[in-house]
DNA sequence: GTCTATATACAGATAGAC
DNA sequence: GTCTATCTGTATATAGAC
């Protein structure tokens, strides 16, 4: 890995760990081995490092959510694989958090990836609900983009409590719940949905 | 309001604007309209202030959704209630944002109030639930345990989602899709509950 | 109680030698 | 490309006068 590769991983791990604000150029250098000289020669400064560092993540982020979601098996089978593949929950998801930073949400450019990264991952869970619809597994009174957004949201809350709580298994127990909600929407054979509402898992 | 007070008003403030590590004792002093020698004669630094705002907040917290779960109506009525007061979702919770917060999670002081806040509001969700169940309000087989963490999740996912899209609309999505969902477990008049596995808001 | 002075370290660079 | 000054400002206090 060459010193620029270094840089931005040490950036994406400090930013990881302690958000924009709370990571210094001076902790880059020291946990890429790298000199201030150095990285001022590749980088313009503090902001520029964190943005390649972001869309990294972002891009990996996206990479591996494809690779889960495109997979084998049906809409909820696919979404289970993505919802319990290895994370990392105590750390937190690397892009949500940046959502409290306030440097990066008060900068267009670093904001730009972590508010694309969220719209697109709900695209893509919203197309593969609609797949599942379509090919009959799944309720027809889902609604599939709202859906999507929840469980997203359920992600999201599920790395929040399991931080406050210093245990994955708040994490492990929404995440559990949410797909049993959309088991429960599986499409019972040969009933058209009955149902109330237009919300989320429940229309 | 006296100097302390406006301490840890000033405090509370830039804790939920800029977090732990995002807040200086001069920026605190600036908005309290104190000099420097003043904070220091009240408070021992900044850990010392935050752990006073911190504390302050989740009181807060407590006192409102108690007000708003122990009101009149239903559990489902009352938990709307909650989920739907007015809430400034473009700033996030105070008290969730402090979840990503390295210097904050890494001081058990701080950690504290912090993690005993979700809990007790978990607990308070499920003391609701497990109510509406055996007032008959709610379907039989609904978990109060993982529903209520489900709920908190959303709402926390809610503010994440609000945060990266600069924008309330996905919040009311979800709060309005998760108690769209609670409505689906209305126990039905006269029929003892079907449904499935043992997971949530399903179960 | 509040103010001003002082202090050490770090943030976040820029400049120029090598 | 990398290194070593150098620089201005802030972080986070402590000390002592008033």
């Amino acid at each position: 890995m060459d010193t620029p590769d270094r840089l931005i991983e040490s950036t994406r791990e400090l930013l990881w760990e302690r958000g924009y604000v709370g990571m210094s150029p001076k902790a880059i250098q020291q946990r890429a081995g790298a000199g201030q000289g150095s990285m001022y020669h590749h980088f313009s400064g503090k902001p520029d490092l964190a943005f390649a560092a972001i869309t990294r993540t972002a891009t990996e982020l996206r990479a591996a959510a494809e690779a889960q979601l495109s997979g084998p098996g049906t809409a909820t089978e696919r979404i289970a694989t993505y919802l319990r593949r290895e994370r990392d929950v105590l750390r937190g998801c690397p892009i949500g958090r940046l959502t409290q930073d306030p440097d990066v949400m008060a900068d267009p450019a670093l904001r730009r990836p972590v508010e694309e990264t969220f719209a697109w991952l709900q695209d893509q869970l919203k197309g593969v609900l609609a797949e599942g619809r379509r090919r009959g597994e799944l309720d027809a009174a889902l609604d599939p983009a709202s859906t999507a957004s929840t469980i997203v949201a359920v992600l999201q809350g599920g790395y929040v409590l399991a931080r406050a709580a210093n245990s994955t298994a708040p994490f492990t127990q929404v995440v559990d719940g949410v797909l049993g909600l959309l088991a429960a929407h599986a499409a019972s054979p040969g009933s058209s949905s009955p149902t109330q509402g237009a919300h989320g898992l429940c229309s």
